[in-house]
DNA sequence: CATGAATGAGAATTCATTCAT
DNA sequence: GATGAATGAATTCTCATTCAT
């Protein structure tokens, strides 16, 4: 009889989607049955429903709470005070970690989500964040106003791409973080010397 | 009665094949039915247990048909007598086209198939190709050898990742193509400049 | 293109049943498929369809072929001037032989046609057949008159099963016609030396 | 909907084999479809797979009980410390009981099943284990060793073949059970007097 | 609160059967 | 006359979801 004792229900909760996003992770959103969850949390399926009221809803759930934990390590390493070298190596740095320490978030939401219909958009949203951090960060060491927002805003986009490509790399574990962010930022920081100026 | 009509196999494979890539393309691989897929093709269900086995040999054809495409198109621009600076733009040109003219292809590929337990492989083969195009154009480029082949390979990864990213957008319809083309060829330019060299 | 040739409709008609005969006895009724028989007889399904109606019609055809010469073979053995000893070895032996030599036939009549829901009466009826003739047999040696008709049949019911049983045996193998023969005749003979009469 | 009551695992177990066996002796293993048994069980086709799996499985399933229950009513009645006069007469009488009383098992084990591919193994070591019995007790008579242990149990397999024929009547309905047994034990016993004797 | 028991609704797959050529 | 092409109608099996206890 799996979880007899009466846990608070924050517990709970975590104990429900830790189990889900694992299983999510590994098998797909159509591909996972909620026994399989319930099984794996250790609870009986009508709590995962009482919890959650549907496969759906749970789902969503699972990307809104990895999204939001993969928002916040990027956020707390956004500081628009430091310089803008020392600020792209930090986020860079720490946005490879968080792809390393959190392969299961990580494959969730951009190898799962992604491709779920309904459910992109919650990854997209994160997504969009990232990348506005990045565009904010270009523009900043930009003085030059030839280039449109639109620049600035791909720009950021095809940076973001770059890393989540390499990040990829990383959870495949033939690449170490620290080589990977050198690389990132070697192109990174020559690409972006010159955005908006002379030349195509 | 769908489809009364005789047709040649290879005519009706093809409508197949295209019915059957904008279903797994709008629904994922497990969220579409053969349903879906027969009553789009127009025809039966059993025509396409006839022509293809089984949901899976099917999808696999799909994204081997679509794979092979792709790669086609990339590698009708890829011709190493030709100069570098030259040779990476028609590259990128080529691919950021084949995205915007083949939207579904590319997110049945990179968005479905490549989150999809089983099939993940034959894309990853199609990228990996595609790496491989633009580690090579990286290497003929660079004389320094103090870059390992690893440097040169994740290079590649990067900047592929990059222009997917870029390729998204596209898709997005908000992007024009010439207008991503020059960009990403400028941070790619730019940042490729000095692979290897000093600093970081 | 499978029997292009045309064939008198006798032969075809025959080559169809021996393949429709070795399918349904290797696989059951409902386990064999019309694209199989069709197949093994080197003809197109319509083909099929064309000369027997229904996969239902088809079976039909071939047990009652089957059970045709089944009795056909017994028939040739029975002979109401024969004495009756000699009477009831020809038939043994010759139902023994049949069996063996036929092994498909015994086997898609007994052991199919026999569990196959609306064609068990056909099996039935060659079974009763040839139980008619044991029942005559059994009844011409005897003077008695204290046996009743049932009796009699009764025990033909039995000696017949009896013969089958042994025949079976005969089909996997492990036993030869002429030491089934003496046996089923041994027990037979004296079982039948007095029916009807004293004891019980 | 079926079956609103919740009730213990055994009573449900049992309430299906019994629907099942039903189907199954009315229609082959292949004509019956799970709804079918569903149907008659009143319960929903999910019980029937969350309880036995598979189709397969279900049968197995009915023919593993059933011949349990045959060989459990045969063996019951054997005991090889009483006559053999006695213990013959006991045994046929508790056999056609058997078939009497449970003509629906007896038709799925030795009409369906016997000629279901896969699950004929089951019967045959049912039948199997009542030929040893029958042999066991004609070599208990016996004293001549001319005769060879084949020849004593083709005996056996012949006198069970009698029997099962005889059976088959009873279930028609057409014969009394006394008189069946009487008749059976007539010949049985007459021919078992000199196995291994003189004559043919 | 918790859950074992139960089901409605579909999905993949297979066939007997039939046209159009 | 013969057949390749095509399909309607099941059938097995799975799963998200819900009561009754």
């Amino acid at each position: 009889m799996p979880g007899t004792k009466r846990l608070p229900r924050a517990v709970r909760e975590q104990q429900m989607l830790d189990a889900a996003v694992t299983e999510f992770s590994m098998n797909g959103f159509a591909e996972t049955s909620m026994d399989a969850i319930a099984s794996r949390a250790q609870i009986s399926k009508p709590m995962l429903y009482l919890y959650y009221g549907s496969k759906d809803e749970l789902f969503a759930a699972c990307i809104t709470r990895e999204s939001g934990r993969f928002l916040d390590s990027m956020s707390a390493g956004f500081d628009p005070s430091i310089r803008q070298r020392e600020q792209a190596r930090i986020l860079v740095r720490e946005f490879l970690r968080y792809v390393h320490e959190n392969a299961q978030s990580w494959r969730v939401l951009y190898r799962v989500a992604i491709g779920t219909a309904g459910f992109s958009g919650i990854v997209t949203k994160a997504r969009t964040d990232v990348t506005a951090m990045i565009t904010d960060l270009i523009r900043r060491g930009t003085t030059v106003d030839s280039a449109s927002d639109i620049d600035f805003e791909l720009t950021a986009v095809a940076l973001v791409g770059a890393a989540e490509a390499v990040a990829d790399r990383i959870t495949e574990g033939d690449v170490s973080l620290d080589r990977a962010t050198d690389l990132l930022l070697g192109i990174t920081w020559r690409g972006l010397r010159g955005v908006g100026s002379e030349e195509t």
